[in-house]
DNA sequence: AAAAAGAATGAACAATCATTCATAATTATA
DNA sequence: TATAATTATGAATGATTGTTCATTCTTTTT
């Protein structure tokens, strides 16, 4: 087995196990078990806990980056890619509801106990939203009046919580994807010039 | 002292600790230390350390949907009801921070650690915003085609997360209120019936 | 095949804290 | 004022668990 695969075996072990308990309720052992490890073989890895949530981060909010951005950039209208956005992100907590939890749940309170650490790959998650609200007030699609920093914050607050609990009682209503197209409807309805 | 003078200033003093450290990393001896009262008090008010955050949710939210309640009551336009909730959770959150940062913060991993609680309360406060689109709806005023189980979600979403980013960094660009007007702008625009 | 290097193990350690409880201080009652 | 009842204290307890490290297992090198 390469070393890589064993490192990731932790990471996939350790999003199952934080998003079950939560990162303080979870226990190292819990982790190790769960990866089919020794606890110690952990710490050939990671330096400690908290390390293994930053490298959960780091690695995985990466990934997501990547592949968002690939598609939203295939168009070129504003109104289309916010919708892209809104669909990709839901679709996203969907297939990977175990990382979303974890990534909602302590990102919020990562700041907490991680006073140092700046998570500045979220931040350029988000910022995707931020950028294509600027690009349709630039193009006057969307309305001058409205603020890009609250804009973008309102989306994606909305499309997050909307995922949120959705995660907690899926046998819900309606699907994720209704869900997504609602909600960018509705903004896209809110933030654009009147014709 | 009356008792429950020092249950209060147990409850103020976790939501300060709370607010600044995150429940599991509070101690006791930090509550205590900043109730100015021995440990061992605080188990005279409270079964566990959890048992006081469960109090800080039903207490302290109960107050706030009160309040919220009055307000949007006064007003008979579904319209106007959506923008005074907007400007007054935000209004909470800018004079109680504390507070709010315990709540946003515990709340959406509360069901992590306390499986058998559920917050009633918290769902109360969230369904005033349910109420209030059910009723416009109803009134023709916002379109049907919109779900209300889904822009309600969104519509709080959208606030708690520009909160949230309002509290991480108070150095904004824009005030509290200019945010809560301009989501409920947003969300009028998003969902009412084309004229 | 023997020796060295690298990986993995998991029992033991040490530090942390929530909680308890014997004792003391305060307040109410007789 | 004496006695009982209530309230408060904080040191001691005991359970928990992240981390370490001596040892074992596996792979590579000579």
């Amino acid at each position: 087995m390469r070393v890589s695969d064993k490192h990731d075996k932790i990471i996939q072990a350790a999003i199952k196990v934080f998003a079950q308990k939560g990162f303080f309720s979870a226990r190292i052992s819990d982790i190790a078990k769960e990866a089919k490890v020794a606890d110690g073989t952990i710490y050939l890895y990671f330096n400690n806990k908290y390390d293994i949530l930053i490298s959960i981060f780091e690695e995985e909010i990466g990934k997501i980056i990547v592949e968002v951005k690939n598609l939203t950039d295939k168009e070129d209208d504003p109104r289309k890619m916010l919708e892209i956005f809104a669909i990709q992100h839901m679709k996203m907590i969907r297939d990977k509801r175990n990382l979303a939890e974890v990534l909602q749940m302590e990102l919020r309170q990562s700041n907490k106990f991680m006073k140092e650490y700046r998570n500045t790959k979220f931040i350029e998650y988000v910022d995707i939203v931020s950028r294509i609200i600027h690009k349709g007030q630039e193009r006057g699609i969307f309305r001058k009046e409205v603020m890009p920093g609250v804009a973008k914050r309102a989306m994606f607050g909305a499309l997050d919580e909307t995922a949120r609990l959705w995660i907690l009682s899926p046998d819900n209503q309606y699907t994720i994807e209704e869900a997504a197209s609602q909600i960018s409807e509705i903004f896209l309805y809110g933030i654009e010039a009147k014709a």
